[in-house]
RNA sequence: GGCUGCGUACCCAAGUGGACUAAGGGGACGGAUUGCAAAUCCGUUAUUCGUCGGUUCGAAUCCGACCGCAGCCUCCA
């Protein structure tokens, strides 16, 4: 099977044929280094880092680059409006940047040139256009004239003309042509130093397209297979790259072009330019949004959609694409305690179906899980679908979890039957019933949880190459021992009322824990806890509830659950002392 | 004004001539399960794809008009 892109060049889907067989050279626009990076940011980095794992997975050799623009009118403004030097703020609003392409796994980029490394090749471009009479130079300034590329619009579909009706920029003195661009900059007498390179026409800077050309052609060659940015970026941006590039070489600069749509908040593109963006734009830096969702999740976000619609930013959305992510997450949690083996690990690096999913295999959950590999590929191949890709995840995933709900495949169901027993002698009957059906599987032994583990590490591999699933969540208690202890007080606390029939004590347990931000999830083989909103105060939160439901059970006369939750808290090196004014807690005691 | 696109259920979102009496997610509702929940499973939730015409054996998909929205033409991912 092909693979298809949508090129913007020819606005069509084209079989994907690099210009080199098996291997691929893809330049993406990256940032100017002078505001910290929003979520417009990361949309291309997570879409490409995505299109270069699964053509690696396809097996092809990819060389990924993302240009650093760090010198810049708007770079220098703002420096000298923090009082900084332009390098010290680049270099600050670069790691803003890595940092969040860490947080989003996006690993993929080989090459972060700056534009400051590539002078030399941008004075090359710009004498051999001169030399082409292609370009000209007016007092220091070097000027493309776009009357010598023939196909000059190529991308944008547009032409000189229109060009000329809709430009509000003069021609005046010094550019020729309205839509003629700058390829150097002649240095202002009042710009810092570090911003002035010497050039053949004086000192001066590369005007805004240039450094893409150069960096490009340095890393890619002259000619490469995919360009992309933002749908903002098409003219004039990618389309004086060509001019000038293709202009220079006479040779194809890029062959595909793709651009993905532009993330919007109320309708509105996220924009720098719009005043009425700037202060939602403030609080939707990386940095503010990677405080609140993990970096896995705006991935996901991201990659829901097709990657050229616009993208709807919101907080109830990505409060329902949490839900949906959760959905595989809480899976591979389940199969892990049913089979008593990481889904993490051991996921095959190639995603490849297990032996007893062949061809012919017709048993229902290889017939599923062949059928969501064949989707996922098909998804893909077809311009990169991943929104497509991860709807046949979702079918393999509600596979699993109904062939482990039919099988009665979850771990430790057998004990956990028998527990009951002693708790509810009237419910025997019932139980002795459900024991003899449940097959009582231990362990990756038996065939149908082993099944289910491969089904689940290939589910593992398929979202790797979307670049999702690459390790368990971390849980919000990390390195937070006491709050594990204390919740874990509270689990054995709620067990004993539980087995005591105290269900309203019971529920206190849980709707205290609740409000405190902790769900609390009764499962066959025992009680989980999910913290959905931490926060510095968690721990004075879940004392709290233990003091709560301590002095309900006191005032109940039901001193045996109130000592239970002293003793459950003293494995927890917690100590409680009773004053006349109340109960007070300490650590450690 | 010119040039790109878009308009699919309560919300998000795939699909761009026949396997569509339209994927997938969220939500809602009913059932199973649960002491009650949560999670999970089962089921229901668009005979219809902005509106009106046209082409076609056949259209959400092509064409035209109209309405609404967005992007680019000035810095932007």
């Amino acid at each position: 099977m092909n693979i298809q892109i949508h090129n913007t060049l020819t606005n069509r889907k084209e079989p994907f044929e690099p210009v080199t067989p098996g291997q691929v050279g893809m330049y993406l626009c990256g940032p100017t280094v002078y505001k910290p990076s929003h979520i417009g940011h990361a949309v291309g980095p997570v879409i490409f880092d995505a299109i270069k794992r699964y053509l690696v997975h396809r097996g092809f050799a990819v060389t990924w680059v993302v240009n650093i623009t760090d010198v810049d009118d708007k770079l220098i403004a703002e420096a000298a409006a923090q009082g900084v030097t332009v390098p010290e703020l680049a270099r600050r609003v670069t790691q803003n940047y890595f940092d969040a392409l860490a947080a989003l796994n996006v690993t993929g980029i080989d090459h972060f040139p700056k534009a400051s490394e590539h002078i030399g090749g941008i004075i090359d471009i710009c004498e051999r256009l001169i030399a082409k009479n292609a370009a000209y130079v007016v007092d220091g300034d070097v000027y493309f004239d776009v009357t010598a590329d023939a196909d000059y619009g190529k991308l944008s579909n547009r032409t000189l003309a229109d060009q000329q009706e809709g430009t509000r920029e003069l021609t005046g003195k010094t550019k020729r042509h309205p839509g003629d661009f700058a390829l150097w900059k002649a240095a202002k007498p009042d710009e810092p130093a570090e911003v002035k390179f010497d050039s053949p026409w004086g000192p001066g800077r590369p005007g805004w397209h240039i450094e893409c050309s150069a960096m490009a052609i340095a890393l890619l060659g002259e000619t490469f297979d995919i360009h992309g940015g933002g749908l903002d970026l098409i003219f004039p941006h990618h389309e004086n790259e060509i001019a000038q590039s293709e202009t220079c070489t006479n040779k194809t600069f890029a062959k595909y072009w793709l651009h993905n749509g532009l993330t919007r908040f109320n309708t509105k593109k996220v924009s720098k330019s719009d005043p009425a963006m700037q202060k939602v734009l403030a609080e939707m830096t990386l940095s503010n949004l990677l405080a609140t969702y993990s970096g896995e999740l705006l991935r996901y976000f991201i990659l829901s959609t097709q990657y050229r619609s616009p993208i709807e930013y919101s907080q109830a959305e990505l409060a329902s694409k949490r839900k949906g992510l959760s959905t595989f997450l809480r899976l591979f949690a389940r199969i892990e305690t049913v089979a008593g083996a990481s889904v993490y690990a051991d996921a095959p690096a190639d995603a490849a179906l297990p032996a007893w999913c062949a061809a012919d295999a017709d048993d229902e959950l290889a017939v599923t899980l062949r059928d969501a590999h064949d989707r996922f590929h098909a998804a893909m191949d077809d311009d990169f679908n991943t929104a497509v890709a991860i709807a046949a995840l979702f079918e393999l995933a509600n596979a699993l979890n109904r062939y482990i709900e039919h099988r009665k495949l979850d771990a430790n169901r057998a004990a956990t039957v028998r527990e009951r027993t002693e708790l509810d002698a009237n419910r025997a009957a019932t139980v002795r019933e459900r024991t003899e059906q449940a097959d009582a599987p231990s362990g990756a032994d038996h065939p149908s949880v082993a099944r289910v583990l491969d089904a689940g590490r290939v589910l593992v591999a398929l979202g790797r190459v979307l670049g999702l699933f690459t390790a368990p969540p971390e849980a919000a208690t990390a390195g937070d021992a006491a709050v594990e202890k204390v919740l874990a007080a509270h689990v054995a606390v709620r067990a004993r009322c539980r087995a005591d029939k105290q269900f309203e004590l019971a529920d206190a347990v849980r709707d205290g824990l609740t409000a405190a931000g902790v769900t609390l999830e009764d499962k066959a083989s025992g009680t989980t806890w999910q913290i959905d909103a931490g926060g510095d105060d968690l721990m004075d939160k879940l004392m709290a509830v233990h003091l709560d439901v301590r002095q309900r059970a006191r005032q109940a006369k039901n001193f045996a659950i109130a000592d239970a939750i002293r003793d459950a808290l003293a494995e927890a090196n917690i100590t409680l002392e009773d004053k006349p004014t109340g109960t007070v807690w300490h650590l450690g005691g």
